[in-house]
DNA sequence: TCAAAAGTGTTATCCTTACACCCATGT
DNA sequence: ACATGGGTGTAAGGATAACACTTTTGA
């Protein structure tokens, strides 16, 4: 009675365009067709969804491979730097599952690239991945809609609690997530805040999962303070996403694939502080960027910043081939071994 | 004419016991079941592999739930900490694909035990992990295997490059992956080491599934000084996991489940020093673990330890929801917004 | 001349790394 | 008493975090 299984692969595409970060969307219509679900709740055309193409068990060499090639396909990318995310595999997790679907497995993917690229789909769309996340941007300080409109559902949430015991866990859970109380904000904790907002069924989606738990009609999907949804649980995705970014920028060279060929130092600055979400101290950053050695410059200058000319920099090729920096992690002592 | 997918769950079960990591393994043939292939190579009923289970999509509710379940039917192991770790796809991964089989997507997942737990299945089995990676293990210096084994066979296959162009992109991938020539020890890259092994065809599975891959009779399973090789993929699966754990234990206190719960500071470091592989300075091991607030101290002290008695502790309850030590990553200045 | 952005110097403080040494128990 | 493992002090050097300040362009 073991009912079918698709394989999907998701593609997390992310570019830094004017000092924001941006997410490749299409529409989500262009992938939905299943009758019985479809009379009963009319795919929302507007909805925002991942790119998303199967995978041919028969055809496709690898999972790498595959997604390549479809997104090659569909939108003109070549993609360059691709990395495995997460697999998503929650039963219902498309709720055409419930209406005879097949179980849909979907492994996403993260890719980076330079938005300049070109593309040529019709329903494709970069869009400001704080749009779907308005209080992970702390560029500018901490985001007003935090305390006034987040801090205060989760307040309620905690209220509702039937105990004091679980009260109490609900109280650290929120100040460890939002960094409420005394605690810090922790900019890498992205999927933690998502799945609050949604477990307090304040996000969007968790409203729309529970009408299709129950087989009742879904409130039409809307824009609230709580960040533009998506479908499925494609928000989930993204959000697993930048937190991975976030979590990796600190040690990892990441942003090679975001720039061009040649960069100054403050566009560099510029892409770091999209992504992490967080304003950086510039000379620190500097240093930071020195020590590890990460660039190197060309004679060059750009004198088009709108003051003072920038020189410009390229990465260096042999970062990847190096070393982690010392001073993070275990204090090892490897003793010599005498023959 | 899409191929039929099986979606597949395997569990690096790790436990560190008398100061040596360990891993649950599995005799292979309990799994083993396609008769035109098995009538070509008779399984190799003593190999090692790493415990797996199928997900059942119709009943199984999520991935991980679906892995807890079978893991505690075949084994009677309840897991604690479980961690996704990669999603495996490569076609042919499995050799029964060639001969009629399904394509086979296996998602794997990293869970820490205490070895004490009971479990009952006759042919499940721990074994040292440093057996599959004998090189990996520097505890007591750099492994004699390194220079005595590998690197010769490495220096052949940068002699066997076509040009001077690809030796030197050679040369210097064995110097970054095995810490050779002036580059040092990076003790996360597991998957690197073994799959440049693999690469150059000196870890026993490529012989194999070279052999398979031609439809010639594969050489009879043996261990080498490549370490003790296992079914399919898994020796790759398996490197995944130290790597990722390694790579995790410099910020995150994994350690957690793999020690009861009163435990002395020598029996943390060597839990610590068993999965990173290396040797720890004690003293700054000390200042590390004070720094990161991950222990306190009960009263108890501990008489079984051959010399002085030692201070027994216990986890903080509390790390688990507290945020980055500071002075790890980039230089943040959050502003404050004037209202 | 002034706004805008690039780029530099200099501290106090904390963390890392590396030493060498003392303590309490069982045999 | 001595082997065994537990536990401590301290100082040099380096990294971080926080200051404020100078330089070079375009409008």
């Amino acid at each position: 009675m073991s009912t079918q299984v698709e394989i999907g692969l998701n593609a997390v595409i992310i570019a830094v365009t004017d000092k924001e970060p941006r997410l490749l969307t299409v529409n989500w219509d262009r992938q939905f067709s299943l009758e019985a679900y479809d009379q009963l709740r009319p795919p929302p055309s507007t909805l925002n969804a991942i790119p998303f193409g199967p995978l041919d068990p028969s055809a496709d060499r690898t999972l790498e491979l595959a997604l390549r090639g479809w997104v090659k396909k569909q939108t003109g990318l070549e993609l360059d730097y691709v990395e495995q995310l997460y697999t998503f595999g929650d039963r219902n997790r498309d709720p055409r599952e419930r209406y005879g679907g097949k179980r849909s497995i979907s492994v996403a993917y993260l890719a980076l690239v330079q938005e300049n690229e070109t593309f040529d789909i019709a329903q494709a769309r970069w869009r400001n991945i704080y749009d779907f996340f308005p209080w992970e941007d702390w560029r500018t300080g901490a985001p007003e809609i935090i305390q006034a409109v987040i801090a205060p559902a989760l307040e309620a949430w905690v209220e509702q609690g039937v105990s004091q015991k679980v009260r109490r866990q609900r109280r650290e859970r929120i100040d460890m997530t939002f960094g409420l109380g005394d605690a810090g904000w922790d900019n890498y904790r992205v999927l933690d805040r998502y799945e609050l907002l949604y477990e307090i069924e304040v996000a969007f989606e968790a409203q729309w999962d529970r009408a299709c738990q129950q087989k009742t009609l879904p409130p039409p999907h809307q824009h609230n303070h709580f960040g533009c949804p998506m479908i499925l649980d494609h928000r989930r995705i993204l959000a697993a996403a930048l937190g991975r970014i976030r979590g990796k920028l600190k040690y990892r060279p990441l942003v090679f694939d975001l720039l061009p060929s040649l960069f100054t130092l403050s566009q560099l600055q510029h892409v770091v502080e999209a992504l992490a979400g967080l304003p950086l101290h510039k000379q620190n950053f500097r240093r930071f960027v020195e020590k590890a050695g990460l660039v190197e410059s060309t004679g060059q200058m750009d004198t088009q910043t709108g003051g003072r000319p920038a020189a410009l920099f390229r990465f260096r090729r042999d970062v990847l081939t190096e070393h982690q920096s010392p001073g993070v992690g275990l204090p090892v002592t490897i003793p010599q071994k005498n023959t």
